[in-house]
DNA sequence: CTGAAAGCGCTAACAC
DNA sequence: GTGTTAGCGCTTTCAG
């Protein structure tokens, strides 16, 4: 079997308590025992066995990252980053795939409350009241991408900040009639970028006409898919001659769906009506859609490192920490600072 | 604290050591106390301990994944796969994102040969020696996904039928001049690839001939990346008059890179040169490439499927799974039959 | 059939 | 400072 604390305790002709302390540099170890504890450890390599250390009540050194069950690009860059900072540590990543938050009691009850993970990264999701409360008053901590509840640590982005930007590139172009198509503003993310639009809008003396901003009202994935996109599209077409000439949309995904019903009503983009993303997908890139880029990769790694403060100070106030996203301008607007990809090489059969 | 055995051994008036032949479904274990223990388990909503049960010499419910760390569309859909399946059996994922087979090493020895986790799953790498022999005479399950190695399950997708349907294609369509743009023929899909090329070629009685077979040399990921594909694109171009009409390219991610050379070099496609990928990642649907499909879902759903089959039959040999691709015809080759969706709205600014 | 007891490897409280 | 011991919750002999 492999080596355990008792080998080296025999070896070492002292007790199986001080291997442990000198092991998890506790005090009161004189300085000779340790040196020799550690040499004869290194020399048996002995590694913990992280499954007794969980059981005897220490954490465990696994995190529990519960994504929503849908294959994103934006949630592989975050991994990546979460998992990159992981591994610098020595830890280990759980992943739950999840649809809805309703599905968090099961998992959360069998990893987190019976000592098998002490920590957790919850992404995208709105937290229930029920969650909240079981978690508060848990010495496991939590923290949030891409999503915000005050009592918890967080991770976001500006929101309102990049649908500024974003609806400032297209003023800038020129534009006067500037739509949104947005998705469900009772979610936060939306509702910020709604804001956002309209600060931009308020700030060029630009006035945001109702009938320029189009809404989702779905539920599932709270509107930002490419259903919403292409029936919010169609919305604004019908708008016939007060169509507007430019549309910032609330997530790339949603500007693909647009960029669909724009094919099927022969209008082109950008010369018919320009279009501003958000998210920054890799699909973006290759439609050659200006969007609005959340850095992915740093998010999840900051994550980790919010995670990993919050182990050495379990009683602070949370912290809530903010992106600023950058414009990707490409070509769906119709200028573009980066070389031109245009894309029609792939024609019509 | 969450109720253990204790309690319900104490409530049943029996032994623990009852308590858990009922719950892991001993024999020898009379009727009435069966009921009994069971319905007082449930009354108290008893959870097994699982950092408790592997410390005691049981299995782990839990699976390490090992994947490229590479955040393609590839991964998250098997992975989907996985963790459904896996969720229907009420076991866990960890994930091990990693670069290099070599890297396996640590996260090897520090799960598995802990008692911590008790299957594996390995993605599209290349096993080496070392692996083999440590993994081979080891009780944990190791399942390959996307690779494949004599000695262990695997499943891997049928390369040179999806590639002779992918040429076989072309070649109804009336091509003659037929390319073949490959990766590195060192990696066995890419062989296979070529394989099912020359096969088709064959069949049709064209011939393959050397110039029109352009293959990679590169290490990285095999040359399935976009580099590859771009170059060896230019390379076909300057065949001048002697350019395939139309080239079977062994990924959709180097056609991607094809793609990008055609474009720079004022070819289209499918008009001046058809292509046919293989993989059917997100993109190849808006670029509308016609691809070979590989069932990515259900390909994560069976490599767990074959791993719980593997638990109950350690000594079985080896069962090699295999999966048939589809031809998803779109429009890069002039032929559609799904309604053609070009991708032209947006142009060059 | 069933109870008691011995661990699994490690931590932490308690003596000396 | 350092050894000893009592668990953590569960599985598994070993006696009855």
């Amino acid at each position: 079997m492999s080596v355990t604390i008792y080998d080296i305790a025999k070896k070492a002709k002292v007790g199986i308590g001080t291997v442990s302390r000198v092991l998890n540099n506790h005090p009161n170890v004189s300085e000779p025992t340790r040196k020799r504890i550690f040499s004869i450890a290194r020399k048996l390599q002995y590694r913990p066995h992280p499954v007794a250390r969980a059981l005897a009540g220490k954490g465990s050194n696994s995190i529990l990252a519960f994504i929503p069950f849908f294959p994103t690009h934006f949630f592989s860059e975050v991994l990546q980053g979460v998992q990159s900072r992981l591994s610098d540590i020595d830890w280990e990543l759980i992943l739950y795939g999840v649809n809805h938050p309703d599905q968090l009691g099961t998992a959360f009850e069998r990893h987190v409350l019976r000592t098998h993970v002490s920590g957790m990264l919850l992404f995208s999701m709105k937290v229930n009241k029920e969650f909240v409360k079981t978690s508060r008053n848990l010495k496991t901590p939590l923290v949030l991408v891409d999503a915000f509840h005050p009592s918890f640590d967080s991770i976001t982005v500006d929101n309102k900040r990049g649908a500024y930007l974003a609806t400032q590139h297209l003023i800038a172009l020129g534009h006067k009639r500037i739509g949104l198509l947005n998705a469900n503003p009772q979610s936060v993310p939306a509702r910020e970028r709604l804001d956002g639009y309209k600060e931009a809008m308020r700030d060029a003396g630009l006035t945001a006409h109702p009938e320029l901003i189009k809404q989702s009202r779905s539920k599932v994935f709270d509107g930002f898919t490419r259903v919403t996109g292409a029936e919010l599209m169609k919305e604004f077409i019908a708008l016939k001659k007060n169509m507007p000439t430019a549309i910032f949309v609330a997530s790339d995904t949603q500007a693909l769906g647009a960029l669909e019903t724009l094919e099927e009503n022969q209008l082109r983009c950008p010369e018919d009506i320009a279009l501003v993303g958000f998210d920054d997908i890799e699909l973006a890139r290759y439609m050659g859609l200006t969007t609005v880029r959340q850095p992915m990769f740093m998010m999840g790694a900051l994550a980790v490192e919010m995670f990993e403060r919050r182990l050495k100070n379990l009683k602070g106030a949370p912290v809530h920490s903010q992106f600023t996203p950058d414009l990707v301008v490409r070509t769906s607007c119709g200028s573009s600072r980066e070389r031109a990809r245009s894309l029609d090489i792939l024609r019509r059969a």
